[in-house]
DNA sequence: AAAATAAAAGACTTTAGTGTCTTTTTTAAA
DNA sequence: TTTAAAAAAGACACTAAAGTCTTTTATTTT
């Protein structure tokens, strides 16, 4: 579904938003640990969502990783998946046709329209502050297993 | 959210399918320049499928790939994706988490089942013979463009 | 039987994704 | 103002996916 970055990438987002909530800064180490990834290639995940605005990032001792609380609510999945993965998984075809659309579907394509639409409105529809605070009553984050 | 691989399988699959439901035979070469895929790496793709009985191969002149016409109402489209890519699609995390299932999900867990289960249903819910017959009337397949 | 045709098999190459390591820059604290 | 801590940046290494090429095997036709 997704690549390993837009994983990883998705997990640090989420678990630097529940961290911000909390007001706690957090650094690289701290983060690859939460969400079990590799220390370096998650730093460079890092870069690029700081780059696009999803985090700030802080240098310098008692520096890492934040997202103010005002973003949490203007932040959504779609844009994390945006940023690492592009748009193909909303707009390209199931069968990878480069003209597949409406008016010349691919075999599959009105039975994809609907999937990807609700993977779409499922990312679109939610932002950080949704995941944290709206979320099943079961929802548990990984950092409090064991 | 497919392999190349898979993409091509299915796209191959499908192809043959409408050509056998016509009682025509059809070689690598046919099949390639139809679907739009790498000839020999179709090739490769094709000699999984029929390992894995998807499709039946004659070897020799007048040779090539079909689909016995009762298989057409077997085969299903997650038959093809499970031989090409696996089942993670339906089982896997979408986030990649290893441990991620109802009792211990992750953040995302919830939203995930139900986009999964779409997709599972769509794939396990049509054969070949669902897509070539029972399609949308506005279906029309790759063969028939410019 | 020989020739021709087409898939199967295996070795190989290329490319993109994943991941690491080292150096540089920034910034806070001593 | 020096030291230390942390992210940024860039170069590098590894792996798996994507794709090609050549040889072998099977089968049909002449």
């Amino acid at each position: 579904m997704f690549s390993k970055s837009c994983e990883y990438g998705l997990r640090a987002t989420i678990f630097v938003a529940e961290q911000s909530s909390l007001d706690n800064k957090v650094g690289v180490k701290a983060i690859a640990a939460a969400i079990d990834s590799p220390e370096a290639f998650t730093g460079k995940i890092l870069q690029i969502l700081t780059k696009n605005n999803i985090i700030d990032s802080i240098k310098g001792p008692y520096g890492g990783f934040v997202i103010n609380k005002a973003d949490l609510k203007k932040i959504r999945l779609s844009d994390v998946v945006r940023v690492l993965d592009g748009d193909s998984i909303y707009t390209g075809c199931g069968l990878g046709l480069k003209q597949c659309d409406d008016s010349s579907p691919c075999p599959l394509h009105f039975k994809f329209v609907e999937i990807r639409d609700n993977l779409r409105k499922m990312l679109e529809g939610n932002t950080l502050h949704d995941v944290l605070y709206t979320n099943d009553k079961k929802n548990t984050f990984w950092l409090k297993r064991e």
